[in-house]
DNA sequence: AGGGGAGGGTTCGACTTTCCAACTTAACGG
DNA sequence: CCGTTAAGTTGGAAAGTCGAACCCTCCCCT
């Protein structure tokens, strides 16, 4: 039986488990950035030269990052994203967008996106079924996993 | 003058000094399913009680919960989402169809999210302006902060 | 009146991570 | 030969996490 201990089984949570490490998502801004060398990952990240190597490692094995050899003899690498790493830019813009909206006063943004539109990127979350924007008020959620109900463990 | 070791000021930094931390995003998906109240919380998430109860101070300080009496004799809480809270569900459901895509194989997704207009959620994040789904690669970046490039501090 | 929950935490010590500075290795440039 | 750049690795102190146990208040049952 399942230990009544277990944590809800969600996409989130395992999403989390692979990035939500400190650093991982800004080593990944960066990169989309285009900026892929670990001294440049030190310097615009600011975190400790060892912790960053071991989350490169990690991203790198989790198929979010691959390492590339631009030069040989020195070597020298550069990290770039995958497919599934440029996935999860989207991401990345809505918290930025979010950020903008609720941790700043007026419009003092420390980044734009400008769209290939012309306008600058803001980015809405919609249903790729209606177009909607997504709100919360329009959502309902229905746990697919054995004994788990939206309130929690259906054995509780 | 501003050391040249300070990290990139971008909103996505700020938005995970606040939420980033492990766990955090983890009890807005329960606050957000319904699921406030801290038993509740340590079931689902599988959380150690000590750092649920430093994660919901710091998540109601920065204004992303709140935290509300239910019952008074017996005092009991209850913590609920904020509009700024309600604003990173989209967030979160992005995070959620990544981590379906790419981390499971097949369609065994743990939990499907129903949209209002009767289809199940896909959320895609597109252009406010144009309405166009956001590809990397029509995306530009624009730093604002003074000192700082694309590649990395102007002064380097 | 006593006993047993439930709910919402706090406390403790062991364990794991993070942090920072210094060091390493390899190759290049003058 | 000397200094520099790049990409890490190493070591030890500091901080954060974990799990179990404990606490407190009130309710309900008998």
């Amino acid at each position: 039986m399942a230990a009544t201990k277990d944590p809800r089984p969600c996409s989130i949570a395992d999403a989390l488990a692979l990035v939500g490490e400190k650093y991982s998502l800004l080593v990944l801004r960066e990169v989309c950035l285009g900026n892929g060398r670990f001294d440049q990952l030190v310097r615009n990240i600011g975190a400790p030269r060892d912790i960053l190597a071991t989350r490169l490692r990690r991203l790198v094995d989790a198929g979010i990052l691959s390492k590339r050899t631009y030069s040989e003899r020195p070597q020298r690498f550069e990290y770039r994203p995958t497919q599934a790493g440029l996935e999860l830019e989207p991401v990345l813009m809505t918290l930025m967008a979010w950020g903008d909206r609720h941790l700043r006063q007026d419009d003092d943004r420390p980044m734009v996106i400008e769209h290939i539109c012309g306008n600058e990127l803001v980015p809405v979350v919609t249903c790729q079924a209606c177009g909607d924007p997504v709100h919360h008020e329009d959502l309902t959620a229905h746990p697919q996993a054995p004994g788990w109900t939206v309130a929690g463990p259906a054995a509780a």
